[in-house]
DNA sequence: ATGATTTGACCGAC
DNA sequence: GTCGGTCAAATCAT
């Protein structure tokens, strides 16, 4: 690649990562902040014009699907321009996460290590998850939640996997009777890999469906551990770059209303950050200095589809355990680093797995 | 081993 | 009876 594109590219990067590292201070700066945003939408552009005008030639799959490249690139400003603005609110987010820890710094306790996993309360119903938790443990509350559960949308059944046996009786709440809300979304796309649509929270596809009349299937997602809010996404067929997402029910998976929904993706064993940690290392590289290429790279892959920590990050948008992390420090990371590897996980948070101790059951399932 | 996604089947709503 | 939402086993990815 040319030598000038590289420094436009690395240029939007630093300038990226100026705007992230200043971000706290710039809160009331709305004026400075789009500047910034455009300063580096500009230079990513720049940068994907002289790319584009390099390989005029080869093969591109946008072209393919009735694109020009001039809606591609503004894809690609409005992709960057989608992550700075939800990494502003994301920081936005933890910073009063973080005021409200500093002033009740209970609220952001650590769960003792032995005692991981996922309990319901039994006074509220609530549903705890522990640093740690796994799939499994997702699975097995769900289960046992239907099996106690006889109002609402689940009923009693016999055997938690009798589903599709005879007895089995799902009720189901009629459509129009659950809030819906519906918002068109471009389907974001840079180079052939799909921006996932990021609405700060953590989805779970649950299924797909092919719609009659529809060219393309309906996807059905729910939000983690026990959150009522459901997403459908679906293409347009009469418009494949844009997604109709329908929002059912509502979120039950804020932090506090204090601190509005900030995504919080959890990495796998995890040490859950400190309420002490200024507000400037978590938004700065200087949090993690010994993280290297490869880490990032790795943890980049954990971005689901709907761009939230997936894979074996777990479940996320805890209520209860106000879990958190950097999703700034972690994305830009991932963006402005290269590389791979395939144990980074331990490289970022070493030891954890190590501190297990023998016989500790909420691990063995 | 763990967790996410896919997919066929079930079953309630219409 | 049809459609589509949901479940859960199977499969895939890490």
């Amino acid at each position: 690649m040319e030598e000038e594109t590289l420094s436009l590219i690395f240029k939007g990067c630093k300038l990226a990562r100026d705007l992230e590292s200043n971000l706290p201070y710039l809160s009331n700066q709305p004026k400075f902040l789009s500047n910034s945003c455009d300063e580096i939408i500009r230079a990513f552009k720049m940068a994907v014009d002289r790319i584009n005008t390099h390989n005029a030639s080869s093969y591109d799959p946008h072209m393919a699907f009735g694109e020009s490249r001039e809606s591609q690139t503004s894809e690609i400003a409005v992709g960057v321009h989608e992550w700075l603005t939800s990494s502003f609110t994301q920081a936005m987010g933890l910073l009063q996460a973080q005021t409200l820890a500093e002033r009740n710094p209970y609220d952001v306790q650590l769960l003792p290590k032995r005692k991981m996993g996922i309990t319901e309360s039994p006074e509220s119903g609530a549903i705890v998850i522990e640093s740690g938790a796994t799939y499994r443990d997702y699975v097995n509350v769900e289960g046992s939640k239907r099996l106690r559960s006889s109002g609402g949308e689940f009923q009693a059944m016999d055997e938690p996997d009798s589903g599709r046996s005879s007895g089995s009786q799902r009720s189901r709440k009629r459509k129009d009777s659950v809030e819906k809300q519906t918002v068109m979304v471009p389907a974001l796309r840079i180079g052939n890999t799909e921006i996932p649509h990021n609405d700060d929270f953590t989805w779970r596809k649950y299924g797909q469906k092919d719609i009659l009349g529809s060219k393309f299937p309906r996807c059905t997602h729910k939000n983690f551990y026990g959150c009522e809010a459901k997403k459908q996404v679906q293409r347009l067929e009469d418009d494949p770059n844009t997604l109709e997402v329908n929002y059912y029910g509502k979120h039950s998976c804020h932090m506090s209303s204090m601190a509005p929904c900030v995504t919080v993706p959890v990495a796998p064993r995890a040490p859950l950050p400190s309420a002490s940690i200024p507000m400037s290392r978590w938004l700065s590289m200087e949090f993690e200095p010994s993280i290297s290429r490869e880490d990032a790279n790795t943890r980049m892959q954990m971005y689901n589809e709907f761009g939230c920590i997936s894979g074996a990050a777990g479940p996320s948008n805890v209520r209860d355990r106000k879990e958190v992390e950097y999703p700034v420090v972690n994305l830009a990371d991932a963006m402005f680093n290269s590389g791979s590897s395939s144990n980074s996980l331990d490289a970022i948070f070493p030891s954890m797995k190590d501190k297990w101790e023998p016989g500790d059951k909420s691990r063995d399932n």
